[in-house]
DNA sequence: CTACTGACTTGCCATAACCTTA
DNA sequence: TAAGGTTATGGCAAGTCAGTAG
């Protein structure tokens, strides 16, 4: 028996790093096997078909799936693709086959888009079979026990083989993503649990009982060469505690975040560099919602956060647009999404940026003298459990608060508004919907329509008016009103499109999702639904509404971040 | 200090599933 | 009832950050 006195992040480690006392699960699901082409389909060399071994074959398949892919296109993706393939072929096979362009995969390509369409033109009893086949798996593979409670797992499958893509311009594309095999795997879970078996068979690297990490499986991809893990559904009690915890240091970091400011604008005029470094770095975090920015190596894409920024990815303005001390930031940041943005800093700022970038070349760091790990021990110093992620969480949620609390109409539309600033300000993109363009245009064919009805609506008041006027009777009053309503209610059809217009037109290259599920605290949503009375649906789908169950629990109507 | 590893969160995208409309 | 559009879900890549060894 322990009375709970400390916070929890000051807490003792053994119960900060225990993570569950019971751990049971079937283990992870094996991708099905191989399926070699049938005879008729042939891959051709130089003109000449060519029967390829079962493995070579196989990864033959992953390109020839992925032609009509514009990357299959690239040198990189060629060449890494190639290499790799050739390694895996037999010494006859690479005897002959020496020069990707005079590969066809034609027929390979045909033959899977012939099976794509196949797959979608089942029949509905076809899909059902599908369905409960998933639906099977699912329940056997797709939950664990921890504790003595049923929780989903993520990802229970195991990542199927094939060519790796990597985002943005990645020196690894078109590498071969090897086939897992449990010898490959190791399992986590309790001892005295039932352990899962391997396939028959096989047997698993290891079975370890570590309860101080949450992952079920974990296994090294050969990419990289980095873990990559099964771990539970975000749905899981053990995810949402951490998810709460989570919200709980952005709301600590409110209480602190004046004095904060005030202290990295006292180091701008630091004797030191690095403690100068530092202070605009943590501003720009601050200000701009930039990620800590770990350093990369040259293996992966050339992508950087706020910490890795180079000389090159800033441009300074003394006056820019009538604005004074303009940073003109162009990078590309996670997942190769470009930053782009000019913004108006402090006059110190703007002199100690001059000051970093003096005798340095276009591709030197810009924060030469600062690392990450220098950044957040600093930071936690000034609170424990703060790092540089926990300004975008705080920034983020304190904007959507903020956003919610000045607009006062309780409308979807306000709210997905204010979400929308959070995704500017944490510059959430995605590419604009193949769709887009046709579905604006049937909207605003939508509108067109509504405002001929409108006006046609307005004649027919203005004769009913009319006829009101030369012969008034109950029936004409009764009419006129009738016409007054109609043109009222259609301009509010009319408005509500326009505003649907606009909403969809903001939405265009702005994605909503990631900053809903990372960085909103879900009890800023959960309290405005209560207090405009919008029903908790209209807001967050199943999924969402399972991970922020602990948020919809706790929440009242009251709560501010 | 740096380099490296491991565990966990965050991020965009393709596609499946669903929903509306002609 | 199929076509076409929209939304939900899964997939997996790519970050962050702590810990450890040397």
């Amino acid at each position: 028996f322990r009375v709970q006195t400390l916070p929890l992040w000051e807490e003792g480690k053994s119960s900060d790093t225990q993570k569950w006392s019971s751990l049971e699960h079937k283990g992870p699901y094996f991708p099905p096997e191989y399926e070699p082409l049938p005879d008729n389909i042939c891959f051709n060399y130089d003109g000449q078909p060519v029967k390829l071994s079962p493995v070579t074959e196989e990864i033959a398949t992953f390109y020839a799936k992925m032609l009509d892919h514009e990357y299959t296109s690239k040198e990189v993706f060629q060449n890494n693709f190639f290499c790799d393939w050739r390694e895996e072929m037999t010494k006859e096979e690479r005897k002959l086959i020496k020069t990707l362009s005079k590969c066809d995969f034609s027929q390979i390509h045909k033959y899977f888009v012939e099976k794509s369409e196949e797959r979608k033109n089942m029949t509905k009893e076809e899909k059902q079979v599908l369905k409960e086949e998933a639906s099977r798996l699912m329940e056997e593979y797709g939950y664990c026990l921890l504790d003595g409670h049923r929780e989903k797992i993520g990802n229970f499958k195991l990542e199927p083989p094939g060519l790796f893509r990597g985002r943005g311009e990645h020196p690894k594309m078109g590498k071969l993503k090897k086939r897992i095999q449990p010898e490959d795997v190791t399992i986590n879970c309790s001892q005295d649990s039932k352990i899962p078996a391997p396939p028959a068979g096989h047997r698993w690297k290891r079975v370890q009982h570590d309860n101080t990490v949450t992952w079920l499986a974990s296994w090294l991809e050969n990419i990289h060469g980095r873990p990559k893990y099964i771990m539970l559904n975000p749905s899981s009690k053990l995810k949402g505690e951490k998810d709460w915890q989570k919200y709980e240091t952005a709301r600590r970091l409110k209480m602190k975040v004046d004095s904060i400011r005030k202290q990295y604008r006292r180091d701008w005029t630091s004797r030191e560099m690095k403690i100068r470094q530092r202070g605009v770095a943590i501003y720009f975090i601050d200000k701009l919602a930039l990620r800590a920015g770990n350093e990369k190596d040259d293996e992966s894409a050339d992508t950087v956060g706020c910490c890795s920024l180079r000389v090159e990815h800033i441009t300074l303005h003394r006056r820019l647009d009538a604005q004074e001390h303009v940073v003109e930031f162009d990078f590309l940041g996670k997942d190769s999404i470009r930053y782009y943005n000019k913004v108006p800093v402090e006059k110190q700022v703007f002199k100690n940026l001059k000051l970093f970038i003096k005798h340095k070349d276009p591709e030197d760091d810009l924060f030469d003298r600062i690392t990450t790990v220098k950044l957040n021990k600093t930071l936690n110093e000034s609170m424990p459990g703060l790092t540089a992620k926990v300004f975008r969480t705080f920034n983020a949620s304190t904007t959507l608060q903020d956003q919610l609390n000045k607009l006062t109409t309780g409308k979807i539309l306000s709210y997905n508004r204010a979400n929308r600033a959070v995704a500017i300000l944490c510059n959430h993109q995605r590419a604009a919907p193949k769709t887009f363009e046709r579905s604006m245009q049937l909207l605003q064919e939508k509108i067109q329509k509504k405002k001929e009805q409108i006006e046609e609506a307005k004649k027919e008041l203005k004769e009913a008016k009319k006829a009101h006027k030369d012969a008034p009777s109950d029936k004409s009053k009764k009419l006129l009103e009738k016409k007054e309503k109609a043109v009222q209610r259609l301009g509010e059809q009319l408005k509500k499109l326009q505003l649907q217009e606009t909403d969809r037109e903001e939405n265009k290259v702005i994605a909503l999702g990631t900053s809903k599920l990372n960085y909103l605290d879900p009890r800023i949503s959960v309290a405005w639904c209560k207090k405009h009375q919008v029903p908790i649906e209209k807001i967050y789908n199943k999924t969402q509404r399972d991970k922020f169950a602990w948020a919809i629990d706790m929440t009242d109507e009251n709560f501010q971040f």
